[in-house]
DNA sequence: TCCTCTATTGAGATTGAGTCTCAAAGAAGT
DNA sequence: ACTTCTTTGAGACTCAATCTCAATAGAGGA
């Protein structure tokens, strides 16, 4: 399914309209694999002369995440970073403490044993979160 | 070794002078196994009549977590949450979506392995955050 | 196409956790 | 007690995020 399309479908789900201004904040996710948080995706926009005010990109933000076309992560940096949640697997990230860059891993063992082991504490889970904070051995990476 | 030991010993290590009001603070997160916030702990020391400042009590807390005396938790609920670190074993952490009741887990494997996946990635793991989230089973739990 | 009814938008005000400022108070060594 | 230097408290400030409300613009019907 196109990208536009999804956004359609979960906009007419909610009994929102379509605008110009949902459809690039979504096209703006859609075309960053970096993690960008709300001023990133703002600026981007701005840069490439789209007219979007920020009260509208978080506003717009919260309907993608509540229909899990985005996805909300919180990198215990003070803001919240936002990826494309579609057509792609579940992941957790490494993140570096000096570079801020981030990896992504997933691991189904480990997936499946924190599912059993909310189970024996009586939990169903909804959702999880799962961060290493470290540092890389790049070159580039000012740990050095 | 006392809790008062411990904090003397880490402000002698920071240069820092041994006050009432950073003793107050510490035994409050002590005393407590409920993951307060900032302003949990600034108003139970008000309430028995401790004489101190939230400034003061954020300050301290920063001191505390920096020397490993204290931990801070992102529970994604827009504010920290503090628990003592000290004599006791490494968790993580289970909270219900519905009545915020938290779950202390530690599984060994799962730690090995986040450790072994980050150096596959070529990270060193300084620190992690493994949060489960999702409906307790609890009678008194308002999803039901 | 035009009209009407609502939803949406943008600018700026507001919130709230956390940080900073600086004068007054206090710890610690002499 | 005296001196020196740190800490404290009250309130100002920061910054991400949310809210307000008048102006704008979808969407469906005539
Ligand atoms: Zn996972
Ligand atoms: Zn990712
Ligand atoms: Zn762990
Ligand atoms: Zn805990």
């Amino acid at each position: 399914m196109h990208n536009t399309d999804k956004l359609k479908r979960i906009l007419h789900k909610e009994n929102l309209r379509y605008t110009q201004q949902r459809q690039e904040v979504w096209d703006e996710i859609c075309a960053s694999d970096e993690h960008q948080d709300a001023e990133g995706i703002y600026n981007s926009l701005r840069k490439r002369q789209v007219n979007v005010s920020r009260a509208t990109v978080y506003r717009t933000i919260d309907v993608l995440v509540k229909n899990n076309l985005v996805r909300r992560l919180n990198l215990d940096d003070g803001r919240s970073r936002f990826e494309n949640k579609t057509g792609i697997e579940h992941h957790d990230h490494i993140v570096c403490l000096d570079c801020r860059k981030i990896i992504e891993f997933m691991d189904g063992t480990i997936e499946k044993m924190q599912t059993r082991i909310a189970k024996e504490q009586g939990f169903e889970i909804v959702r999880h979160v799962h961060q290493l904070f470290g540092r890389c051995l790049d070159e580039k990476c000012p740990n050095k």
